[in-house]
DNA sequence: AGACCCGTGTAACAAATGTTACTGTAAACA
DNA sequence: TGTTTACAGTAACATTTGTTACACGGGTCT
């Protein structure tokens, strides 16, 4: 038995349940930045999270992107989920956001589970829960919040995320994420630097206020 | 046994669970545009739709509203199963677009159902499912979409749900579902009438173009 | 009929965001 | 070392969206 495994999940799955999940998936260390389900593929895989995060987005044809939510340790990708049930595609892209470790898990196995164990049916259903409030979250900062909001927003979870508030990005990167304008990220960072918010360097910046 | 849940849901589930979902539920005729979910509400009971039409909004404390989807009949109100595992407060609002009819079932029996009946984990799961990838369509209206043609998407869903191209409604109360305001809908709105899209009277429209 | 309210139209302006173009400069690399 | 490339700063301008103010007219009520 996985020692992480038992660290991260055995107070949600009983033994019995830890020791099959722990014989059918497989182990994968990934380093950052790297992309790990991409628009419209198929999963037959079911990521747990053991150490890392990572970032969903939103992709659609046009090229335009966004995030949604990051996920850590002990979530699972509810999109993931959703594929075991109904349509087999996936709509969002994930990419590591750090160095992150996960078990894969067969698809298969989700719908034997949710039958056989009513701790997986109880993890299932609240991570259901957790994406759909994160989604709600989503919408409201998208609609609710102006960008120079949204951008200190996106900083302070960013900052959370990988434990340091010396954030290593650039303006595009950040301007993809918020589906805006290289120009327009530059310009509110700028201000966000006047206000004492932040220290911009090249390639990075750090955040002052938490 | 009710002769419209046999009709709406008789593909969903067996007899037997049909048969409890008769005997425990509540019928309720609700005329169109009653609140029916209030934000912050602990919910004890979960909605079936047999006819008719709710819309879901997001609301928060600053008063800003935004429409998220729409429900119709055989679907369920996921935000309610929600409810029913982790926190038990409605982070949402349900208004009832056109006189609808449901059945109102006792939370407590979800639970039960779950362990009992596979047919009823796939409708939990297919919900939330459904939920989500709504959701997703939302956030990709709002973030990817001008105001124009958020409208236009508006008028179509909403002259879909009612099944009448005459929509009966108000600039004001397009603007609050849109987030937007009065004047900015009133200048859209006579845009698209010189586009011949629609046609605009006083207290509705029509749309014309499918 | 007259008074009133509500919904709509529209102008004029303000603010936020998007776009294009150009500059300077740090880092990377040949 | 000099050259190249990617990143960042900034101006000038366009577009979209939000705000304020006011006029007009249909409907309702008395």
């Amino acid at each position: 038995m996985r020692q992480d495994l038992k660290t991260h999940y055995g107070h949600l799955f009983e033994n019995e349940l830890l020791e099959e999940i722990n014989n059918v998936s497989t182990l994968k260390n990934i380093p950052e930045g790297t992309q790990i389900i991409d628009v419209g593929q198929t999963l037959t895989k079911m990521p747990l999270l053991l150490e890392g995060a990572i970032k969903i987005l939103r992709d659609d044809d046009n090229g335009d992107e966004l995030l949604l939510y990051f996920l850590e340790k002990g979530d699972t990708c509810a999109m993931t989920l959703t594929c075991c049930t109904g349509s087999a595609k996936s709509e969002i892209k994930a990419i590591t956001e750090i160095d992150t470790k996960l078990i894969m898990v067969p698809v298969f196995y989700m719908e034997v589970w949710m039958g056989k164990y009513k701790s997986w049916r109880d993890f299932v259903l609240e991570s259901y829960q957790t994406r759909m409030l994160e989604l709600l979250d989503t919408i409201d900062k998208i609609a609710f919040l102006k960008m120079d909001e949204r951008l200190l927003n996106y900083l302070k979870d960013k900052a959370m995320i990988n434990g340091n508030t010396k954030i290593k990005t650039t303006h595009q990167e950040i301007a993809y994420e918020l589906h805006t304008s290289r120009v327009v990220i530059s310009r509110l960072l700028k201000k966000l630097e006047l206000q004492k918010a932040i220290v911009l360097h090249r390639n990075s910046l750090e955040l002052l206020t938490l």
